[in-house]
RNA sequence: GGUGGGGUUCCCGAGUGGCCAAAGGGGGCAGACUGUAAAUCUGCUAGCUAUGCUUUCGGAGGUUCGAAUCCUCCCCCCACCA
């Protein structure tokens, strides 16, 4: 068993657990953080350490373009190529099928891209997306998928879900290293039934863990909210789920009601660069505005992380606003723990059975749309 | 002292008779960002009692229906020569 489930929420669906990987445990729910070119974007792997993180993605995408495999293969895989000693979860590629959209074009056996640095011509799909990330040795391979793009008819989504769940099976049929899980990507954009026959084709074929894919691109809060709540009952409860690129705080703490157990996001990291800065109710403050520009306070009063403990918003405001990267990092610390920590805050709520009056708390932080 | 070049909106800088409140940068301000083509992108940036009017292109005059653009004088800056 790769997951075990530690402890339930008695009201919701969240429950705290552990999944299980060669090279370590990762306590979940947990966020991940987005480290798409084998690096979480201006943070070094001992301050992720130090904040508690126990996993992160790379992308195979853009691995497989810079520094390719040849490199790859001589540093004996991400690992150890950017010195991270803990789990590494690879995406795809499936995801850059969407947002590199313009640059591709599908076939039946996988996506003909034009490179988005020198437009080179490769060709991506389940076979050589799984070779790419046995190579990487990473722990958990993720599914070579079709990110449906939104708006989406529902002949083009049970067109682009046919792909997906073929591309599944012959992901499954890859070879991997002894050490390496894969998990399944449910598509099938805002359809119910498709949806729904997505997961259960996904677990017909029988994955290590169980991931949802196609969301935040566009559709509303309740339409992605009504996608968990149709494919959550089909989905093997003593396997992890995984709400991929999500998201906001209330958007983590609602995913994690309906049993999902891992989540990504650029958001605290890109958030940081430019030049925003979580407050501890999840709302977001422009530090970077001039109207900080002589704000002594620090970025989150309530926060104890370095950046907060030690500089004040006139100083973060001033770094951004000259264009001095230690702005950037001060924000990416910030972000990254607050991100770390709420996570923290919601396994002990779960453990506590406060989860759920820990949820209504942030409610009022979710945006009316 | 002589010769040549130049002074433009917050800054740099284009414009050399009407299509000019004046290109383009920068700066400033606001907003966006969800499995990262993103330390990025978008919008606004003279004033007003606002489908029009007023002030603005070193200063003062002048030519013209009309001038940032042409003419005269003045002030200032830069380069070279003495």
């Amino acid at each position: 068993m790769n997951f075990e489930i530690t402890a339930k929420c008695p009201e919701t669906k969240a429950r705290c657990g552990l999944l299980k990987t060669s090279r370590g445990d990762v306590k979940t729910p947990v966020f991940m953080p987005v480290g798409t070119r084998a690096t979480v974007k201006t943070m070094t792997p001992l301050e992720l350490e130090q904040m508690g993180i126990e996993i992160i993605l790379g992308n195979t995408y853009h691995l497989f373009l810079r520094p390719g495999l040849e490199v790859m293969k001589k540093a004996g895989g991400l690992h150890k190529f950017c010195n991270w000693k803990r789990p590494i979860l690879t995406d795809s590629g499936g995801f850059q099928v969407f947002s590199l959209s313009a640059l591709r074009k599908i076939t039946p056996n996988g996506i003909e891209f034009a490179s988005h640095i020198d437009g080179s011509r490769f060709f991506l799909g389940p076979v050589e997306s799984i070779a790419i990330q046995k190579v990487l040795d990473s722990d958990i391979v993720m599914a070579f998928d079709e990110c449906t793009p939104y708006p989406c008819t529902y002949d083009n989504a049970v067109e682009s879900l046919e792909l997906t769940t073929k591309w599944a099976q012959i992901s499954r049929e890859q070879p991997l290293n002894e050490t390496q899980q894969i998990f399944g990507i449910v598509q099938g954009s805002v359809y119910r039934d498709l949806r729904i026959r997505a997961a259960e084709d996904l677990v017909k074929i029988g994955f290590d863990g169980y991931a949802i894919g196609g969301l935040s691109v566009g559709e509303s809060e309740e339409q992605m909210i009504e996608c968990l709540d149709w494919v959550m009952p089909v989905l093997p409860e003593d396997k992890a789920h995984y709400m991929m690129g999500v998201g906001y705080p209330y958007q983590i703490i609602e995913g994690i009601a309906r049993g999902i157990d891992m989540f990504d996001c650029v958001i605290p990291t890109r958030l940081a660069r430019h030049g925003n800065a979580f407050m501890s109710n999840g709302d977001t403050i422009p530090v970077k505005a001039g109207r900080y520009a002589e704000d002594m306070s620090p970025v989150d009063p309530e926060c104890d992380c370095y950046t907060c403990t030690n500089f004040t918003r006139a100083y973060v405001r001033h770094l951004m606003n000259v264009g001095e990267v230690l702005g950037v990092r001060l924000l990416s610390i910030h972000n990254m723990i607050y991100f770390e920590k709420l996570m923290a805050r919601i396994r002990e709520a779960i453990r506590t059975g406060t989860f759920n009056a820990f949820r209504a708390r942030h409610v009022s932080n979710m945006p009316k749309n």
